[in-house]
DNA sequence: TAGATTGTTAATCGATTAACAATC
DNA sequence: TAGATTGTTAATCGATTAACAATC
């Protein structure tokens, strides 16, 4: 019953969430799938061929309720769940992922942050006091907890998630270079590799410079 | 000429820059394309198509030179020019974009960063004091910027965007999810929406626990 | 020379786009 | 009913994988 959805239609998924909520937020009522490919840089094939790997969510001659498909796209994307989560590292990144973003819109709940840093353990962040990172099996053993987010150096990121692995922690948003999914094979990961991001642009503005030198 | 590498070779080069960066540490000097696909977890006809987008690098029954090849991707992406760049927002995002990565290895210099908020202007960031936001067109107007990034809310984007562009500012690492893209045409825009990617692992995390459900 | 491994062409696979009958 | 727009099938396009001759 696994359908196997593609990576591809997966990741678009967010994205028309977030332009429906904008929509929704405008007071758009009704959405035809060749404006929202507008909306969203897009093709109405492709909106359509995206939402039907999900179901018939719109009408034929209407369209798509914005309301009703935003919501639809927020069950499939399993936003209505809450996976408790934890936070490993509350240094700058640390600190900046727990205050910058909305766990509880995002189907997530931040209970917990740990620290090697002794300078660290006992601030507050978010509404929670950091732990050190020695209390990790105690607590993880005595609350739920599904989700582990890694913001701290490859190098201490390979003996936690073993600890964490060993503690039945199976999900992670990893923030460091340590490949995880490599390691173990009944994982799930998603990686931020901020340095590719930013490797990326540097090849593109590369490529926009040679571009214009060519039109000279 | 040019030759138009699709973006999912060109999304890759910074994984293989990573993977040689560390080969190399680790003291090895040569390496197969079927070696270097199973430190990847990519194909060995992947990587010999990929590389060989940008020539042929490596030699018939030796394999490639990790040094060369490493010192060749780094070329391929503009990794040895330095592009001049600016933050602006200096809150929790802002900070640890300042503090955590290191932008001379990445083709990048950062050199001044500006702020809205008058408590967060005067601090120190990696040894940059923080500057308030009215300082901007004076000081793109001074100094030579090739690149902005964008670590403050939605609403602030829009209005700092338009004032960047104006001061000929064309490439952009955008955190927030404010399309500049859409907007201006000929900009180059790397974006990094970290609660897509948060979505992202809520969609898998729901997938595995189908998959397990399914086994019992 | 023989073995290894590339560079490159051909085959396959999957994703995107186009088309259109179904239907609101 | 006529017009609009979906859901879905078919056609196209591009990316990945396989194969192999070239060659170090």
């Amino acid at each position: 019953m696994t359908k196997g959805v593609s990576i591809q239609v997966i990741k678009r998924l967010p994205r028309y969430y977030r332009f429906l909520t904008e929509l929704e937020a405008n007071g758009t009522d009704r959405i035809s799938s060749n404006k929202l490919a507008a909306v969203m840089s897009s093709t109405a094939s492709q909106v359509r061929q995206d939402l039907n790997c999900f179901g018939g969510f719109g009408q034929q001659g209407y369209g798509y309720s914005v309301h009703n498909l935003r919501a639809e796209i927020g069950k499939i994307l399993g936003l209505d769940r809450i996976h408790s989560t934890i936070l490993i590292g509350a240094g700058n990144l640390g600190k900046a992922i727990a205050t910058h973003l909305n766990f509880e819109q995002l189907g997530f709940k931040l209970n917990a942050i740990f620290e090697k840093d002794p300078k660290l353990v006992g601030k507050m962040l978010r509404g929670i006091t950091v732990l050190p990172d020695n209390d990790i099996e105690r607590y993880v053993k005595d609350n739920y907890v599904e989700t582990a987010i890694l913001a701290l150096p490859k190098d201490a990121v390979e003996n936690i998630t073993q600890r964490l692995y060993a503690l039945g922690i199976r999900s992670y948003w990893n923030f460091s270079h340590y490949d995880i999914a490599k390691k173990y094979d009944d994982v799930v990961v998603e990686n931020v590799h901020l340095s590719d991001s930013l490797m990326t642009l540097c090849y593109r503005i590369n490529e926009l410079d040679k571009s214009i030198n060519e039109e000279e």
